[in-house]
Formats: structure tokens, sequence, C-alpha cells
DNA sequence: CTGAAAGCGCTAACAG
DNA sequence: CTGTTAGCGCTTTCAG
């Protein structure tokens, strides 16, 4: 920078302001661009590490996820990207595998990386690293999962009425009997999911006992096929099946399958998120669109205010704002009419 | 850090030593133990930017890739990260999109932010980028692709043995008329797996004529289908394809169910890569296995290899070393003898 | 509008 | 084995 500096005849400093866009109207046009000129022509490029031990700002985010591998979170991780990058901001990925040691070892990592701060996508609804970090103030977003206290802004998706969607589409199709294979009951989305089912089902005047919830484990093909393996071993009279999510969905899938039970002539299936590739799954699956670059990209909006707001002042708390994305139903060719059930009977 | 060896009793650089676990050697084991215990109590994290500012060096890596949603990267994103974080480096991904300037502003972006190296999914045959990098000496291996002049580290897949194991799965199922719908052909895959694909019908004694070729613009499911529709106008008679990749190979897919095709009774499909969900297709494909997250870890390593080296001795230009992994043919229902084929037809 | 000077938190060379 | 000192490249008062 010295270099740039003395090439377009001016201090240091100067060159800073000229060079840093938010400072730059402090110096005289004609002299920034010189500076810029002289910048271009030496192949200049700040030194970050310099501007962080400065003015303790690193514009970094740091983003834990559970695992990138998951098909839902290549487009979270995108549309955060996109924002962060537009205003000047670098994303740190950080995997979780759900583990929390290793949630929390990534978690220090990225604070002496000096991160500024954290979305966050493996909330679980009780988290004692989220607590902690709650006290330190630094500043956080939610990502789909919320802890049972509200400590933090949230994105995520209208769990709620994408489920109504899927049973209302269930029993438009003549179901009665619908079955939920849940998400895990630890994790937000699980339970809201869960409680969404049995209020769309007593809504449509089916007795609490006939609205069936069988929890998987976790988020996984592996926990929807043994969850749903134990649906049919006690409920074989089951002709539908909401999925909490698309990977349970596929387990559920493979499962039917395995019994020689055709979908959807036998049973309709209906999965959670529309990942990419659920309409090449055999069948297709009719599943609730989640619009998962659109969290990210929201999320990392939301930061970047709250990132904002505490440059300016050091302001008050702000409210802990939650943001629920519209959801719609993508009907495929995993549901079906009751009534072709029985025809189809070999 | 003052704060802690002020608690310590001792002098920040003292401190210092004790807490790099390279240098701790060079102090008394109480001495650390208890500087350690201060650390701990004051729950001090170091200040990486500070750090790099002084030795240069951030113990970080820029991975560019075209895609984080091509199902192909987040394994070996993971696989990158495995190897990384366990030597206490971090990557920072960047997409570029497969579009020059883009990828251009984020490699400046990347060294901003002072990275030790890079790791590169993104080489086209040509790259007027990565021939600037080698002037300017930064370490750097290539993934997956590479440049037409050798001028860094690669790690790939056996492409050659790969095409040669699809090629022969068709040729022992009795199929003559074979095509390959090719990856675009300025990119160092789809070359290499279009000239394999050549040598191995030429090996099978089939006429360089008729071992037909047509290349998709891009790797992608589009792409795939356009050039598959070309394929198909141009030579009915075709009872196999292999395809550049798996995203080809789907857009291959819809083009036969669109034509009223069976796959496999009517028409045979390879695909390349066996990226995930790959066997929940329509039918689910066969496909060559590439190990991905091998892959990444592996391209790691040989980076990490690289930066060890440049900091022990200023050392000449290591050889660019290629590391192929192998690949092997993982057989689903899109493959049938062509015999099945004539009966087949309704 | 620009220059001078201090200092962010750390490490490394040098003494002792 | 430990303390002293200087300085990495930048930003930001404070003067002028």
């Amino acid at each position: 920078m010295s270099d740039v500096a003395r090439l377009a005849g001016v201090h240091k400093a100067t060159a800073s302001r000229a060079l840093n866009p938010s400072t730059s109207g402090r110096v005289n046009a004609a002299t920034a661009r010189r500076v810029r000129a002289a910048a271009e022509e030496l192949g200049f490029t700040l030194n970050t590490a310099a501007r962080s031990l400065r003015t303790n700002r690193s514009f970094t985010v740091g983003v834990l996820l559970p695992d990138l591998t998951n098909p839902l979170f290549p487009p979270v991780a995108r549309g955060i990207e996109e924002v962060l990058t537009a205003r000047g901001y670098t994303a740190l990925l950080a995997n979780t595998d759900n583990d929390e040691a290793k949630e929390r070892h990534q978690f220090d990592v990225l604070l002496g990386r000096q991160v500024d701060g954290f979305i966050v996508a493996t909330a679980q609804r009780e988290h004692a690293l989220l607590e902690e970090a709650h006290k330190s103030r630094v500043p956080i977003v939610l990502l789909n999962r919320c802890t049972d206290q509200p400590l933090f802004p949230l994105v995520a998706g209208d769990d709620n009425t994408g489920i109504l969607f899927a049973v209302r589409h269930l029993l438009d199709r003549g179901h009665r009997s619908i079955a939920h294979v849940a998400g895990p009951q630890d994790v937000s989305t699980g339970i809201t999911r869960a409680r969404a089912f049995r209020h769309a089902m007593e809504i449509a005047g089916i007795s609490h006992e006939q609205a069936l919830v069988v929890p998987a484990q976790a988020y996984t093909v592996a926990a929807g096929e043994r969850a749903t393996e134990e649906l049919l071993d006690h409920h074989p009279a089951t002709t539908a099946i909401v999925a909490g999510n698309d990977l349970i969905a596929l387990g559920a899938l493979h499962v039917l399958r395995a019994r020689g039970l055709r979908c959807p002539q036998d049973i309709s299936l209906v999965g959670f998120n529309d990942m990419q590739f659920a309409d090449e799954f055999q069948p297709p699956l009719t599943t609730v669109h989640v619009p998962h670059l659109e969290l990210g990209a929201e999320a990392a909006r939301l930061l970047l205010e709250q990132l904002d707001s505490s440059e300016e002042s050091a302001g008050g708390a702000p409210v802990a704002k939650t943001v629920l994305f519209p959801l719609h139903l993508v009907v495929r060719e995993s549901t079906a009419d009751v009534a072709d059930r029985e025809g189809g009977l070999g």
C-alpha cells in the first residue's frame, strides 16, 4: 500500500481512504482516481488480515450446518454466499454432523478467526452452546431450526401451512388413514411439523388417536426406513404417509418397495423440502417445496442488518424477529386417490 | 494474550510460545501448563488476524468450484474440509458458475484474504487465470479437471479405465451401436472421456465411424437433453449410450422417456460419477463410481505437502505430480442385454 | 482535503 | 528457558 501511495504521490493514509469505498468521499475525487489507477497498475490487493486487526471486523461470517452433503444445504449455502459476497463478506462453512463436541470446536475455531457473526442451521430445541453465545452477544441468525427459547432471529419455512397443504391434499384424495413419519423430536422442525400434522387432522374431524405419528430418530434415509417399518408393522391399514422430510420419504419408499407395496397405488406418500432430484425418484415425489436458496439469502440479510446496526450504535438488543417463508405443495406421482387403491391390487 | 501472560506471571512472548504447538517445546513444561491453564480460565482465543499479519500465513485455503449445488461437489468439499481442519486449516469455498469473470473476482478476493494456496476444480483446458497464477507461484492443486499444459499437481479419477469399464459392460451385453453423449470439449474430462470412449470401441474392433460421439455443451441435464435429441434424431439405431456424466445421463433419460423409449429395454444407459441419489433414478442408473470425498481429501493433502515444503525451504519447483484414483462400474438397472431389446417392443 | 503518528495482537530475532 | 523489542499492513484520530 505504501508503494501505491508513493506511485500516486500521496501518503499511505490517503491511499487507504481512497481505496475504501466508505471513506473515499473524504478525499479529492481526482486524487482518489489517481490512487485507484496506481493500485490497479501495481495489482494491489488489500491485506484483510491487517484491516481486521485494526478494525476488529473480519467481514467474515461463520455458517454452522449439519452436513453439506445433505442435499438441503448446498442451496442454502449458495443463498448465503450470494448476499454476503455482494456486501464484501465471506462465508466460512462448517459441518457439525449433529455432534455437539464437533459443533463447539467449529464454533471456537470460527471465533478465533474473528467472524463477525454466525448463521446457525444446527439449532436443537435445548442448545447449551447457543445459550452461552446469546449471553456473549455474538450476532447470530438461526436458519430453519430454532431453540425452544426465542433467543435469536429465525428464518425458516412456514412448516405449519406446509403440512396443512400436504394433509389437505391427501384428504382431498379421499385418504383418512394418514400417518406422519415425523422427524426427530429434539429438533424444532420435527415437533412443529408433527404438531401441525395433528392439528390438520383434527380440523378434518379425524380423532387424535387416528392421527398416527411415528417419529424417526434422524432426518436420514435409514431412520426413515426404520420408522416406516415400525409404522407398517403396527398399522398396516395406513393408506397415506406424510414424511418429516424427503430423506425420510425416501426411506419410506424403500420399505414400501421391499414389502411389495406400490406407491402411489397402495400407499400415497408426501415428502417435505422438495430437495434436488426429488422429481427423479421412483415415483417422482409429491412434496412441500421449501425455497432453500431464499432462506439462506434472507438469513444473510438479517445478519448483515444486525452487523450494520451494531456498528452504528451499541443499540439495545433487537427483538428476535422471525421470518417465515410461504411454502407450497408440488404434486407429482407419489400420491393418488384411495379409490384407485382398491382396484389396483392384483 | 497480555492478560493471559499476566495471569500466568510471564511475558506475553512466552505465553505466545507456550500456546503455539510448534514452539511450545521451547518453553518450560510447567510454565507452558500454567499458561495454558490461564488461557483456559480467561476463555482466550488466539487472534488469527494478528497472527496472519505477523507470519504472512493465514492457514486458509481457497477452493474454487463451479457450483456447490452440483451434487458432485459437496462430497469433494467435505473431503477437503476434513483433512484441512485436522491440520488447523480452513477452507474458503467459492463458486464460479463456470464464469471467467466471476472466477477472477473470487480468486482476487481469496488472495486478498491471504489464502496460503488454492484447490481448483474449475480448470479449463486453456486457462488464462491459471497460467498467470502459475507464474506468480501460488501453491495450487487441481482437482478433477486439468489444463492442457501440466502446470500443477492434479488429483482426479482414472477416467480412461472408467470409460473402458462402461464400454466393456455394454459390449458384454451385446451392444454394438454404442454412442457417447460427451461432456463439453473445452474441459479436460470431456475430451479425456471422449478419447477413452473411441479407444475402447477401437479395441473392440468397432470402426471409428461407428463410435459415435455427440458432445453436450455443458455438464448439465439441459445440455444432456439437447445432445441426446440430436443423437437420436440422426442415429435412431443406437442401442446404448455412455453419458459424459450423470447429469447428462439424466438428460438422456428425460429424452428417452419423452420419446416413449424405455430404459433399459430399448436403450441402455451408463452414467459417470455415481452422484448421490443416482440409485434412486428411474431406472436406477448404472454408472462409473468416482470417490469424490477421497479426491477432495487427497487434493488437500497434496496442497498441504506443498505448503509444508515451501515453508521449510524455498525449494525448487516440484514436479507436477498426478494422482489418479481407480474407478469402478456400479451396475444397476439402466443397462440390459441387446437381446432383451427386440422382445421388449410392444 | 491530506499528512503524521500511533497502535490493533501477535511472533521472531536477539539478548541475557 | 524467558524477557525485550520491533514490526507485520492497515486505519484512524489528530493536526494542519
